[in-house]
DNA sequence: TTTGAATATACGGATATACATATATTCAAA
DNA sequence: TTTGAATATATGTATATCCGTATATTCAAA
């Protein structure tokens, strides 16, 4: 993973606020993603998708549920970029973390 | 400036090492950026004018050469990002310094 | 005031990117 | 084993990006 690379997948939107709020959660899935983000199914899964294919995220499947998580093995100037600008957007994630939390029914608690 | 503004300007090679190759020198003209990264003038000033139009970089001219230098009030997250990735990228800047310093004739020194 | 060096910009073509829509896949429950 | 929810991918289109080449501009020296 190169700096051109790293800087090319955040430089979207919905890709650097999908990893963004992945960073702050820990885990999140598409659909959640959607909600928080308030886009289609297919745009929030194909940045994703570019994220994992990057290295930038990895993913799992619980049930009909696919998660995503930072890689864990970020080298540590990813790590530090990512919580510089996560410090820095603090205002728009904000609106999107409170989105999450007002789900009606989330996979983890409901299913 | 955005993140996503950021890192769409240094997710391009010419314009990430330019950046960083300023940052580290204070101050380079178009031609030892052409020296350094090996690339053709025109590349090199259409870059750099996208840089500075995203307010990243400031110009000033000085006879016939034109010096860009990082934006003085870069905020704070803006210069912490490209530190950690000039850390990062030491290994790619240095023999583009070293080219700097092998020059003929630096404007500076020479003119 | 002409010439040459340094820089900037315009233009056309090739490639990349992002999107909406439609369809495929995977899984669990019925 | 059919159905529906969650996710992934394919396709076509529109737009953006990048580059090389050519040309314009700016400045200083002759």
């Amino acid at each position: 993973m190169n700096p051109e690379q790293l800087f090319k997948c955040l430089a979207d939107e919905t890709r650097l606020l999908s990893t963004l709020l992945i960073q702050a959660e820990g885990e999140l899935c598409v659909c959640e993603l959607m909600e928080a983000l308030e886009d289609s199914q297919p745009k929030i899964s194909r940045h994703l998708a570019q994220l994992r294919n990057c290295g930038i995220l990895t993913d799992r499947r619980d049930r009909q549920w696919v998660y995503y998580r930072l890689h864990p093995q970020l080298p540590k100037w990813v790590t530090d970029i990512l919580a510089t600008t996560s410090a820095a957007q603090q205002g728009r994630l904000k609106p999107c973390l409170q989105k999450l939390k007002t789900m009606d029914c989330r996979p983890e608690s409901c299913a």
